[in-house]
DNA sequence: TATAAAGTTGACTGTTTTAGTTGGTTAAAT
DNA sequence: ATTTAACCAACTAAAACAGTCAACTTTATA
């Protein structure tokens, strides 16, 4: 099992499409500027994120990436699946042939930790952490950070409930 | 964060150390058979493990590691902190300079779930590991796989109750 | 219609970590 | 003295991470 940044890059990514959205397409280069990540390396992450079916995309001048669900229904869980190979703490893939064929020692211990694990993760969607205070005042510190207009600001969305 | 075979491998060894405990020091080649490790990982490994004095050392023929302190004592987290460094989801080792000073978009998140598994490991004990019905049928099937004497089996041992 | 903005793709690279191996040295029991 | 086993340090192959670079295609708009 690994979390590194290529997840937490994603989540972040994802997060601010969404605290963006309703503008039309955010482009991969005001991602990249707002979240310090290389557009490269972005470009890798939605590959993958597109893949599953979590963006879309707008090609040409303007164009970008959208959410393609609602945001109460895309979760951390399902984000960090779609960049890494899920969020496994077993060795063998849950297959049980961890020792030559039959379970190592461990084996259900790590089980129970994914589960443990899958459970938080998907209990969290991106509507929540939207709503979440530390969550508004970091993006509107980024907002200012930039030659965001104000209406593309999270406080003067529709996000302030 | 990670967890890899490293942190797996360290949870199985010190397991297996506290199955075969009350016959004396247990060898690394008595793990590395029983277990399916290399023996000169599992050196490096222990060299942590004891650093952090969770286990102590008896050298010379007939020699091994024991557990440094009661089995309920040692926790699953305190064994993977050991060899890894930490189970932390955060990118910044929670200082909240994940982005050019700064915490990032999603650095409470990344705490919340650092803590939740960490939580999670801690209150599991070598001792809870060992009462576990799954733990103790594969313990039995790798005992009867070696040479070791039916006095050396986890059925045998004072662990019955 | 030319141009520029943006996504798409593939190959490549430096660094770190993993999971070892090799080859020794000490300490203690026989 | 020999053997057993812990201790220790240096080295390595392979993989993953994080990112770069270059060459596309699509599409809006001037």
């Amino acid at each position: 099992m690994r979390l590194t940044t290529k997840g937490r890059y994603a989540v972040t990514a994802m997060l601010d499409l969404a605290i963006h959205a309703g503008n039309g397409p955010v482009s991969l280069a005001d991602i990249s500027e707002r979240q310090g990540i290389s557009l490269s390396y972005l470009e890798q992450l939605f590959a993958k994120l597109r893949r599953n079916e979590l963006v879309r995309s707008v090609r040409g001048p303007g164009g970008g990436y959208q959410l393609n669900r609602e945001q109460q229904d895309i979760d951390v869980a399902q984000v960090i699946d779609a960049v890494n190979e899920s969020v496994d703490a077993t060795g063998c893939g849950h297959t049980g042939s961890c020792q030559d064929g039959n379970i190592c020692l461990t084996h259900h211990l790590w089980c129970d930790l994914s589960s443990q694990i899958h459970d938080f993760l998907s209990k969290i969607s991106l509507a929540d952490l939207m709503a979440r205070k530390d969550v508004r005042s970091v993006a509107e510190r980024q907002n200012r950070g930039h030659n965001a207009s104000f209406e593309d600001s999270l406080i003067s969305a529709k996000v302030t409930v």
